[in-house]
DNA sequence: CCCTCACTGGGAGAGTAGTT
DNA sequence: AACTACTCTCCCAGTGAGGG
């Protein structure tokens, strides 16, 4: 059977995220948008850890369902969170984000009271440690050789392993000998496959993909595709699906355009620029002066070593719209407007499998049956990628539309 | 109803101002 | 010159007030 995996999310207890962001609401949304298997994210912070210990119960393969509910109407919940690494090595300030996987709570509850010593894990769900990746890795993996450890968002310029503000250019400059204890990266919104498949270095490690949800409606908006039998499925079984990418089918994917990091940029000189132009400018704003914020797409320009995409090996990947934006897009409004999540809503309850199955798997006819034309439109379009994209650069998002045919000639000439 | 925008804050390092 | 003590910076994106 297909299993949908978000491992990374945040709960309530983060910073910036929604207070909805508990085990009844993630378990409710991750039903309606597909997924299987949902990271609990957070599991450092001790109100969060207390919270998981009181409504999961164990099936004993590593994974776990919320009590009190029908086995049925429960995803499996896989113990995951974040932690966010500062600390100076080799004259520069490092800000590195590591997900981390643990096979059981008793494991979680010897590393929280490890980390508990020296650090704070009270002040956010996503704690802030004073600690070199590579020693808190060391310490991770101490505490359980089960756990797994995966670098955050790998691209991304302020906290982020290969992050041009903040990073390192080999997983051996960060974690020195400890570099083979890490077998995957998370490759963030701002960056998909075929990005990372042009550096070579990369060829070893597992692509994984991820929402970083901090609202529940966020959750699946990338997202990593297994195939397992019912019966073998287990915390093991994926952590070696990771790594050996057996049963790893595919991963599920923004358009790395949309993300926040594409290009380079200023966003207060509101300037956004190709790597190349970027160089010719010798990395400085011609607006303000100061050194541009160096995007996801140049960093990778830097490093990379070929250009043509790796074939076959790896798992494929699809690339999708958000159904919320899909509808925003054939109304014409905000994805936060009301009338969008209404339809959202009646839109998805008609399916068997949530968002999942409309946007990969219903075929245009059955899609036909419970969605209007217009919105069926899109979604096709989506499909295909006939789109335009204007590219996200220095935290500014960006956006996708979907050329509808009387949309195609006002979009043309923005198409990047 | 819809959209825009200011606001939120832990933690670490960098930078600056002030004191001796 | 060397020290302390501040302030500022960045991340995250949801939230709710206020205006059209």
């Amino acid at each position: 059977m297909r299993y949908i995996a978000d491992f990374h999310l945040h709960s309530k207890y983060s910073r910036a995220t929604s207070r909805e962001m508990d085990l009844r609401h993630l378990n409710q949304w991750a039903k309606l948008k597909g997924i299987d298997i949902l990271g609990t994210g957070d599991f450092t912070h001790p109100l969060w850890f207390k919270e998981l210990e009181e409504k999961l119960t164990p099936l004993g393969n590593g994974l776990y369902q919320l009590k009190d509910i029908s086995k049925k109407s429960s995803i499996y919940f896989i113990l995951t969170t974040e932690i966010s690494c500062i600390y100076k090595k080799s004259g520069k300030t490092r800000r590195i984000h590591l997900l981390v996987f643990a096979p059981n709570l008793e494991v979680v509850r010897k590393l929280n009271q490890r980390l508990e010593k020296n650090y704070n894990l009270h002040s956010d769900g996503r704690p802030i440690l004073g600690i070199d990746a590579k020693e808190l890795l060391k310490i991770i993996l101490d505490v359980s050789p089960e756990n797994f450890v995966v670098p955050a968002h790998a691209w991304t310029p302020w906290y982020a392993i290969f992050g041009s503000k903040s990073g390192f250019d080999s997983l051996e400059e960060c974690f020195g000998e400890m570099a083979l204890e890490i077998y995957a990266l998370e490759t963030g919104l701002s960056s998909d496959p075929p990005m990372n498949w042009r550096w070579s270095y990369l060829d070893k490690y597992t692509l994984i993909s991820n929402s970083d949800a901090h609202s529940p409606e966020n959750l699946g908006r990338e997202a990593n595709v297994f195939e397992f039998s019912d019966k073998e499925i287990s915390y093991q079984k994926i952590i070696e699906s990771i790594k050996t990418r057996k049963n790893f089918v595919f991963t599920i994917e923004f358009f790395p355009e949309e993300g926040k990091y594409y290009l380079d940029g200023h966003r207060d000189c509101q300037i956004s620029l190709l790597p190349k132009e970027t160089k010719k400018l010798k990395g400085i704003c011609p607006v303000c002066g100061r050194p541009l914020t160096i995007g996801v797409l140049h960093r990778i320009d830097d490093l990379a070593d070929r250009e043509a995409p790796r074939q076959g090996g790896a798992p494929g990947f699809k690339s999708i719209i958000p159904l919320k934006e899909i509808i925003a897009q054939t109304y014409g409004v905000k994805k936060t407007a009301k009338k969008v999540k209404e339809k959202y809503l009646e839109l998805i309850k008609k399916t068997e499998k949530g968002e999942f199955s409309a946007l990969l798997d219903l075929e245009e006819k059955e899609l036909l049956k419970i969605a209007s034309p217009r919105i069926v439109q899109g979604i096709i379009k989506a499909r295909k990628g006939e789109i335009a994209k204007s590219a996200g650069y220095d935290g500014v998002y960006g956006e996708i539309k979907i050329l509808f045919e009387e949309s195609k000639r006002v979009f043309q000439e923005k198409i990047f």
